[in-house]
DNA sequence: TATTGTTATACTCTATAACTATA
DNA sequence: TATAGTTATAGAGTATAACAATA
């Protein structure tokens, strides 16, 4: 069922000891079993987002930028004119965490809330020029370092599969 | 470069109202575009996991069981005499945080801590009968439940092509 | 009355230092 | 001295209730 690399119990027993015996009775370094597990997709799914968010810190460390922070500066640039509740939703922040994080982006002055005219509940989000300046070199870190690391890992046409299964987990199920 | 589903500016602009005009100057309820963000491996990894933890969650409900400790009891099952610190870094946990996690599921009686004769410092893991049936009822529910529901979706031959991507990023990257 | 941004708060995860008992 | 399990603690991330200003 079950694809193991390095069973146990499946190596061939030496009738005899090599040379000597490793330590007592025995050394028991012997790597543990995944099992199961490498079989679930959930497992997999999880250990994989680990390392590329990883991946992703290592290779915008330079901008000091989360995946979350990216993407939120993104999603202003794409979608200027917007408030709060639309973007966070939006990136599924719930609104109370939204706050913390926008007050981060704006002291570092990468966007400011703009209390709106029609509405003067809601602030109008947008990107400040220092804000888009550093998005255009995320955006250049991410492509030339990141991407392309897993462009290389996978080749272009894994990759697109991967990103369409993983887009259609994300709706659908 | 980005496939936009629902860009505002490509639809046709109709050159009348139909009926009337949504209220003021527009209604502004286009929804966002996610623009780069669909193309972002990580990002569309991320949610998947988040959907898929979710889903997982739903499934073993009548168990009580979180992704994290349906797999430290498949390991256990599978690599029984193994002490806290081996489990733990197999499934990249650090020691300090496994210690509660055990002590959860101790007090379930679904494994138990034994004091190792060889060295006195370890304790030697083991699934209780308990465990073994819970785990058995566990494995059948994440089976027939959430992972048929992820072979529906995506159909088996892609199901196995994500399962090795990811795997291969988990390793390699 | 309902909604936007906000505060306060709590709970989970994750990460590090340091203790104890053993080796 | 080094290691296994543990404690304490701190920081993210995430979740809910409730408040002030505004609609």
């Amino acid at each position: 069922m079950t694809v193991s690399k390095t069973a146990a119990g499946d190596a061939p027993k030496p009738s005899r000891p090599a040379r000597k015996e490793p330590a007592e009775v025995s050394a028991e370094n012997v790597p543990l079993q995944l099992g199961e597990l490498s079989e679930l997709l959930g497992y997999s799914l999880k250990r994989a987002q680990l390392k590329i968010f990883e991946d992703f810190l290592r290779c915008v460390a330079p901008l000091q930028l989360t995946p979350a922070q990216f993407s939120v500066l993104l999603l202003l640039d794409r979608n200027p004119g917007r408030n709060q509740t639309e973007i966070a939703s939006t990136l599924g922040i719930l609104r109370p965490n939204f706050v913390a994080m926008l007050d981060g982006l704006e002291s570092r002055e990468l966007c400011i809330r703009i209390r709106s005219t029609n509405d003067r509940r809601s602030h109008i989000l947008m990107l400040t020029d220092k804000g888009r300046a550093v998005l255009a070199r995320a955006k250049k870190l991410v492509a030339t370092k990141h991407e392309a690391r897993l462009n290389e890992l996978l080749g272009p046409s894994k990759r697109a599969a991967l990103l369409e299964m993983l887009g259609k987990i994300a709706r659908e199920l």
